[in-house]
DNA sequence: ATATCATATCAAATTTTTTTGATATATTCT
DNA sequence: AGAATATATCAAAAAAATTTGATATGATAT
């Protein structure tokens, strides 16, 4: 499989689960520490560790430290890549 | 978690894995044959039918039966639907 | 310096996804 | 009708993703 594949799934992967879908949407009204999306999705700290990571990796987000507190928002270039590799994944281009 | 999260990752589900974005990529250049498809993907064909389970149920692809061949094509109104719903997760709407 | 707090990482347990081989179903061919 | 073919489905095995609890790291507060 090629390396653009490999890629691809990358970013569908951190799309694919409800939990990840669900810190997305929290994301939208802006950015939050990883404290505030612990609480609101009832998820455990290491679990919620582990899904930023995925988000991170995706570049669908953007985590930015400050003092002990990290801080998440979503990606504007990395959206628009995501989108980008959609259409012409789906042949929307053409 | 809602509805809609729950469609969405249907959606995305579909896109995550490689062997399923490689077949999006061979329907690119229009509708295949199951047959075909386990030829160029060196899949079994139980193996096949699993992943276009996934890819019909996410509603980027549709199934064609034709005596007793299916064939296979990307879903216009399919991929259209993902590429919005993907804007609207990422905020790119706005 | 020590204690506390926020987050990351690790390893084990659990759950979900994928593969494989066998069988079922429906269609065509003889 | 009976044989052959294409695909779907099932159940078991294998592989990958997720959760959980424990520990590590690094920053702030006392």
């Amino acid at each position: 499989m090629s390396y653009q594949f490999k890629q691809d799934a990358t970013i569908f992967k951190a799309l694919c689960d409800e939990k990840r879908l669900f810190i997305l949407e929290l994301l939208k009204s802006g950015e939050k520490c990883a404290c505030v999306l612990i609480e609101k999705t009832n998820m455990g700290q290491s679990a919620l560790s582990y899904h930023m990571k995925i988000l991170c990796n995706s570049g669908l987000i953007n985590a930015r430290q400050e003092g002990k507190w990290t801080y998440y928002s979503l990606s504007y270039t990395g959206s628009k890549k995501a989108i980008q590799r959609l259409i012409d994944i789906t042949n929307m281009s053409s």
